[in-house]
DNA sequence: AATTCGATCAACCGCTCCGAG
DNA sequence: ACTCGGAGCGGTTGATCGAAT
């Protein structure tokens, strides 16, 4: 594949200029930027500023596209880019945002200060496609996208309030009943910044989690940004064994079920869809379904996924609360 | 200890949009 | 109205690293 294979229009005719483009292609590097070149772009965007990448990446002396160069500005080096684990609150965001905007990942992390396009596109595919993935569903579908907005984010949001009001360290996870045994992170188990969390979580619930789902921009701008803090952006990245996975219907943690049901929970109008097409019963067909499938599959009992979300005590309060 | 496997993320690619000429 | 180049976006790839075997 030709790194300049879009270039099929151009008209460069004779052999002289051909040579010459051959010799500009095969300048031009590719592949991850030393720090040399780091420091070179860095050093000319504080002189010259951004923009006009092209002539920019030529004037700099860096032998590099300029596309190269704005995606190497805007991704890493740019000053005010945030880095680290993403944080309940963002991922909270970024379910909420992407379950309106969809793909639109320059669209959602424009509300996710210091946050780059990039990084929610990556989050969104390693995280959230991968357990569209495990449970066989289209991540477009109307399925996912309600479990998505009726278990994951209020659960999101449980979690958010738990550790909100654990104020000692590291004990989101005993609050909230979740295993951090799978995470893979030498820190906390979990991302948020338990010591300095100025986030109003009662305006993340009550906001996120309408119905209409209007948004705040203050919560984009302001709620999260203040909450970054060189400590809660080691260099773990979101625990893989945390949100999506082992806390849909965590183990032993009735409250979510009860707090979460139609009749009785806190979260009664979320859980009406709007639109009326979330249907607890065929999802619990459906839950059912899948967990038969993991339980007697090919994985030798289901993988670690489907065994930590729908084991049969799952199955027996969800059966309770949908009164089946 | 060596190898395999999966997760993560930086970087690239192709496409579209938009404004200038 | 049309062309062209720059900029930006979303999808994809590949290198790297840690966990599991």
């Amino acid at each position: 594949m030709s790194s300049n294979s879009n270039n099929g229009s151009m008209d460069m005719s004779g052999s002289e200029e051909d040579d010459q483009m051959n010799i500009m292609m095969e300048d031009l590097r590719r592949g991850p930027w030393t720090v040399e070149e780091d420091f070179t772009l860095i050093n000319y965007i504080a002189h010259h500023g951004e923009g006009r990448w092209n002539s920019l990446a030529r004037c700099a002396g860096l032998k590099r596209t300029g596309k190269s160069c704005r995606l190497r500005w805007l991704n890493y080096l740019r000053p005010d880019v945030r880095r680290g684990n993403i944080t309940l609150e963002e991922q909270l965001l970024i379910l909420e945002l992407h379950s309106r905007w969809g793909n639109r990942w320059s669209k959602i992390a424009q509300h996710l200060p210091g946050r780059t396009d990039n990084e929610i596109k990556n989050y969104w595919r390693t995280r959230v496609q991968k357990h569209a993935k495990q449970l066989k569903c289209d991540v477009n579908s109307k399925q996912f996208k309600d479990t998505m907005r009726y278990l994951w984010m209020p659960r999101l949001v449980e979690r958010i309030q738990a550790a909100a009001t654990t104020t000692t360290t590291n004990t989101a996870t005993a609050a909230t009943g979740c295993s951090s045994s799978s995470t893979t992170s030498t820190t906390n188990s979990y991302p948020i910044n338990q010591t300095n969390n100025n986030i109003d979580h009662n305006i993340v619930t009550s906001q996120l989690l309408l119905p209409q789902g209007n948004i705040s921009t203050n919560f984009g701008n302001t709620q999260i940004t203040p909450t970054y803090t060189p400590e809660n952006s080691s260099t773990t990245a979101v625990s893989p064994g945390s949100e999506l996975t082992d806390c849909y219907f965590p183990n032993q943690n009735q409250s979510f079920i009860q707090q979460n049901n139609p009749i009785h929970g806190e979260f009664t109008d979320t859980l009406i869809s709007p639109s009326g097409y979330f249907n607890p019963w065929i999802d619990y067909q459906a839950m059912v379904e899948q967990n038969n499938q993991w339980s007697d599959g090919g994985n030798g009992g289901g993988d670690d996924f489907s065994s930590d979300i729908w084991n049969a005590e799952d199955i027996w309060f969800l059966k309770q609360q949908f009164n089946m």
